[in-house]
DNA sequence: GTTACTTTCGAAAACGTTTTCGATTAAGAA
DNA sequence: TTCTTAATCGAAAACGTTTTCGAAAGTAAC
């Protein structure tokens, strides 16, 4: 089974390899028989053009990466699943890479997307990224970037990401409207961006609403593999400091679901003495019992919108046009469920 | 920002393309000091090579294509997982691709990836899947090709599965174990092969103990996006249907969950009423409650041990070396939780 | 018979590597 | 000196495309 290539048409119909390319890409200098012989031979022959010679010449691969923490992760995978259906329209492949929340990898990683030449980046953060000189190079390169929900602000790329201030303050507004007086916090770990922006928007609702901010309410939470434990151990720890607490916002439902583990195992009655509020909306929180209400992020549409604008600044670039980059906001909103009570 | 070639090395060095090419892959007739300076000069130059050249001269692209029915599934993106874990250690890259269970756009991804060059293909049959004409293609190609999952007997390559038939005894035995007399099943579709396997271990475990199988006591569902829904519509039917039921075997543990909270809400008890056995540990099964018996699918290692079959593969072909596909079966294992009675 | 123009084609260069094979030089042996 | 051997290098071909540019042939007009 031999492989087809343009020579082996232009052999087959004496012709020359130059014309049997013109043909298949309709050129205009070529007759309209001799485009038909080669269409047709090309087809009998199962002719398919070899990609690296194609990307060789025209020094474009028709391919992306993605470099993200996690891949067995709800939100994720919905990114996964809207950055390739995208990439699919527009006849983009996209070669997947997982950071593992480690800089070290991310970096490799990186290095090993640019030599592959792929046409441009998409990537969401490591918790472990704090120095971005790895990213910077990409942009030196002129290799379109994009970044979502895990970014770095100080690197000049397009971004894609949710309002999570503002879903954090409705988070925490919802519970004041249903009546919560005393509310806690489980934040993220102390250094991703989103998590200090979940944790502003929580206690800017409680100033907005004249209820004191108080610290000892605020438990951190790593949200790593551990998630689960992590909000059980927390629930626990909360339970032990306070017992006036009557509504948590937690960051990430899988810590909140573990958190309301620990609490039905402890007595606690959910929503009647403590109402909780998650964050993200991964699919086990509508199914599991008191349903979570939580903050749907859009993960699907986050893909969506970033391969959208990874592909602009693409043929951008291609035109030697100017690009700016921009940051796309995507709404969230507030999905009341069972775990709050109204 | 120029891109590095060999031949800017080369020019700075007043040495030859080739020499440079050699010095990098230390090849033994270019003396040490060349070596070095070639070394150091592409270091400081950030040099790395062109891999659309590369493959093309050595007609082999370091990537695989791997397709999958749904991304956004706790099995199959821990399949991903272990595919890319593995393919990293070995450089290759992973380019994914979903199917959306349509015969279809299977065969255009397929396509798809061989004009790419892939260097092999791992995949997991869409639903859908009937004829496998496509898949042929690839082996007459002499591509490497390997099946997990959903897989199809009479396709002449490797596969990675699970012992479907005697996972499903196994959990049906669990049932009866624990006293269940009356045991339903929640079936698959009709048409995929494990569905059917899990059917068929059903079917052997009641024959086996003396229990008369009844087909009235086996429902179907297509454990499509629908799962939990049809889940909790099956459970409702089947308490309509029947009223003697003891204990349930159900296909994925989505549908199980369905299943789970429909009784909920009708008032049947878990375990005590009704015992339940789900299929695939999905990692909600854990945390939902009562916790969901299951039969463990281990999905990394699947991915892991496709990685590694094609790999054995691509190594052969290279060397042109005669391969024989070869199937392994991976050992599942029943996780006792609370949704069966002890 | 010259000029001009259209239509159709192909030679050749280029993309950036890898690898074969021969050339050159230096050194050592006779 | 001449011959052998080892060490080091580079020219050139090849991988399969795409695209530029010019050539050839035919047609039409004068």
């Amino acid at each position: 089974m031999k492989i087809v290539t343009l020579k082996d048409i232009a052999e087959q119909l004496n012709i020359s390899v130059t014309t049997v390319s013109k043909a298949l890409k309709d050129y205009p200098d070529v007759s309209k028989k001799t485009k038909l012989q080669v269409r047709e031979l090309a087809k009998t022959l199962n002719y398919k053009p070899n990609a690296f010679a194609v990307n060789l010449r025209t020094r474009e691969s028709k391919t992306i990466g993605l470099i993200i923490p996690v891949i067995v992760h709800h939100f994720f995978s919905n990114v996964i699943k809207g950055i390739i259906s995208q990439a699919e329209k527009k006849g983009y492949l996209v070669i997947i890479l997982q950071s593992d929340e480690s800089y070290e990898l991310e970096k490799k990683q990186v290095e090993l997307l640019l030599s592959q030449r792929v046409d441009g980046i998409i990537i969401s953060l490591a918790n472990g990224t704090a120095k971005y000189d790895h990213l910077n190079e990409v942009i030196n390169q002129e290799k379109p970037l994009v970044m979502f929900d895990k970014i770095a602000k100080v690197v000049k790329c397009s971004k894609v990401i949710i309002d999570d201030r503002k879903a954090a303050y409705t988070a925490t507004q919802h519970l004041i409207d249903i009546g919560c007086k005393r509310i806690a916090h489980f934040r993220g770990a102390l250094l991703p961006q989103n998590s200090i922006d979940r944790f502003l928007g929580y206690k800017k609702a409680l100033i907005d609403n004249n209820i004191p901010y108080d610290p000892s309410l605020v438990y951190i939470c790593e949200c790593g593999d551990m998630s689960f434990e992590e909000g059980k151990k927390n629930a626990e720890q909360l339970l032990a400091d306070h017992d006036d607490v009557d509504g948590i916002f937690i960051n990430t439902d899988l810590v909140a679901i573990g958190a309301m583990t620990a609490f039905q195992e402890m007595g606690v009655k959910i929503p009647t003495d403590i109402s909780i509020v998650g964050f993200s909306n991964w699919f086990m929180s509508s199914v599991i019992s008191p349903s979570l209400t939580t903050i749907n992020q859009p993960g699907f549409e986050m893909g969506k919108a970033a391969f959208k604008q990874l592909f602009k600044e693409i043929k951008a670039r291609k035109k030697e046009k100017p690009f700016e980059p921009k940051t796309v906001v995507l709404e969230t909103d507030l999905i009341v469920r069972a775990s709050t009570k109204s």
